[in-house]
RNA sequence: GGGUCCGUAGCUCAGCAGGACAGAGCAAGGGAUUUCUAAUCCCUAGGUCGGGGGUUCGAGUCCCUCCGGACCCGCCA
């Protein structure tokens, strides 16, 4: 609807004026007297052509097309009246093409490789990790259904000393088991271990499968045995979680295979071919500070072996290799810094500038009672995703997760979402979707009309002020799809739904659809059949359930 | 010391490339149930958009500065 709009002031202004200023604007005003969309080119063009805002806006205003649409010029605002027969027209097209209307096909679809959650196997996930979960899988689902191909990445830092300290943690827990003490391992736990409870559960499992045999092994092949048991369980217990979340990857990347095939190796050798490598202290080092870095990073330790930047820089020559048009990383807010040495790398070793995006997901504080639900992998004392998931449900942690832009720490109050009333926004939303299907069953049962007949032509019928609001906010997810692809903000949809619910409830209450006027009920049962295919589409794109009742 | 995010109604936050009198939800107060689910709806109240300066025809939005908060800053990942 946006684009007819914008199409047609594009004509007129090249008639007008012979130009199309640089960053005009068309959005719905605030105050929703003013119409449904709203444009500022006059204001853009008062300077160049030394008119006032006001009479350029009335000369646009006098020469556009008045078909579709009023269009009114209002102290240099020039605001849009979209015609009810255009807004008819359009929801029919809604009812007729169901949740494809929302998405139209972008030109020139991108192979993307969307890399996401990637949280270390050293632990369960918790709750900020599930944050980046579904927003990546949500904003997958966005872009798939522009017609991008989208490639889901899981990468999983199975190489460094993390693993290795989980295995020490786990085999320490499987010695105090055994009764066996060690000063040197005791140590090096006490500084830097993994003390949560999952580390003593599997030094318990691993003492059930092996008994005490783990005793005799010299202790460092003792550490690896345990670090490739704890890693794999781990790794499960992950899956799981995702499995339960309703997150799908289409590849876990090993972080291992990247020495093994020797592309950690390959890349450093890049970078010093090009010049950006020099060694110091007996380690290797890039220049990042040639591409704005505060300092410069070490890519190999004096002890030779790889740092975690020095896979990663492999890793994401890999993607480039591998002929992404694009590639998008989820990181949690706390690898920020990370983002500048990753670019610097990627532009020394020639890959264009504007490839990689990076988008940060801030945290998740969890409340109950009011009070916060701390998390810490030291203490091992939090609340991890699954126990979340199994708290208030899937539906839920997907719905809220999304209520904040990304990079802004949310809140999640666990005892709201598992209200069944309007403060609920996740109840609220569905509750929508339950009622309308709730009239849909009554209606058959009482007159046997069936819903998914052709209804399109009732929706002529449909001419109230609220009727036609509804429309609107069935049609305007549209818009909002696009904001979302274009801003990588999924949380724009559970907005929009919110707005929708409200207004559809809000009917309800006040018009019903069984009423004696046989057309003017079949009217109403299209309107809801839209906001039927408006939510029912959205909560797929969430992943989220469109419940029959509740 | 440097960086990122943030400061908007009592609380939690929207405000999309600066635009027309600042929005929502919740909480608070008042009201609506012979009904297709009242698990809902309607009404009311509530704000010098952290302070100050600047750019602009116009600033919650951009720039500077100060105050306050969260998180990061390793030859860890």
């Amino acid at each position: 609807m946006k684009d007819v709009v914008i199409s047609s002031l594009r004509e007129t202004l090249k008639k007008v004026c012979d130009r199309v200023p640089e960053g005009f604007i068309l959005t719905p005003p605030r105050e929703e007297s003013h119409g449904d969309y709203s444009t500022n080119v006059a204001f853009l063009l008062a300077k160049e052509l030394r008119k006032s805002p006001r009479d350029i806006a009335r000369e646009i205003a006098d020469k556009l097309p008045q078909e579709v649409f009023f269009a009114e010029a209002v102290n240099g605002f020039i605001n849009f009246r979209l015609k009810p027969q255009l807004l008819k027209e359009e929801f029919s097209k809604l009812l007729k093409e169901k949740g494809k209307y929302f998405f139209k096909s972008v030109d020139k679809p991108l192979y993307l490789q969307l890399e996401f959650v990637s949280a270390n196997p050293t632990g369960p996930l918790h709750v900020g990790h599930g944050r980046g979960a579904v927003l990546g899988d949500v904003l997958s689902r966005v872009l798939k259904e522009f017609g991008y191909k989208v490639y889901r990445e899981y990468y999983i830092n199975d190489a460094g000393n993390q693993v290795h300290m989980l295995g020490l943690s786990v085999l320490y827990r499987y010695y105090q088991l055994c009764g066996k003490e060690e000063e040197g391992l005791k140590e090096v736990f006490e500084k830097e271990g993994y003390r949560g409870n999952y580390v003593v559960r599997l030094a318990r499992d691993l003492s059930v499968f092996y008994g005490d045999k783990l005793l005799q092994l010299p202790q460092d092949g003792a550490i690896n045995l345990a670090k490739d048991y704890a890693h794999r369980r781990l790794l499960e217990d992950i899956k799981e979680t995702l499995e339960l979340l309703g997150v799908e990857f289409d590849r876990w990347f090993s972080e291992k295979s990247l020495y093994q095939s020797g592309l950690v190796e390959e890349v450093v050798k890049l970078l010093e071919e090009k010049g950006y490598v020099y060694e110091q202290d007996g380690a290797l080092w890039f220049r990042s500070t040639a591409f704005g870095d505060d300092k410069d990073r070490v890519l190999r330790k004096s002890d030779l072996s790889y740092t975690y930047f020095a896979s990663d820089i492999a890793y994401h020559w890999d993607k480039f290799k591998r002929g992404f048009d694009k590639v998008i990383n989820l990181w949690g807010a706390d690898h920020h810094g990370y983002e500048r040495r990753l670019l610097g790398a990627l532009r020394a070793l020639g890959v264009p500038e504007g490839w990689l995006r990076v988008e940060f997901v801030q945290m998740v504080r969890l409340l109950s009672g009011g009070q916060e639900v701390r998390m810490s992998k030291r203490t091992g004392e939090f609340l991890t995703l699954q126990e979340l998931l199994e708290e208030v449900g899937r539906d839920a942690v997907r719905f809220i997760f999304l209520t904040r832009d990304s990079d802004t720490p949310l809140d999640f109050d666990i005892d709201l979402v598992k209200r069944k009333t309007s403060e609920n926004p996740v109840f609220y939303v569905q509750y929508a979707h339950a009622r309308v299907r709730g009239v849909f069953r009554e209606v058959k049962e009482r007159y046997g009309l069936d819903v998914e007949e052709d209804l399109t032509p009732y929706v002529e019928g449909l001419n109230s002020e609220e009727d036609l609001k509804l429309i609107k906010r069935c049609l305007g997810l549209r818009d909002v799809y696009e904001g979302v692809l274009q801003n990588l903000s999924p949380h724009l949809i559970t907005y929009s739904l919110i707005e929708l619910a409200k207004d559809f409830h809000h009917y309800y209450n006040h018009h019903r659809v069984m009423v004696e006027d046989r057309n003017l009920m079949l009217s109403r049962l299209a309107l809801f059949k839209g906001v039927e295919i408006t939510l029912k589409k959205a909560f797929e794109v969430l992943g989220i359930k469109a419940p029959e009742r509740m």
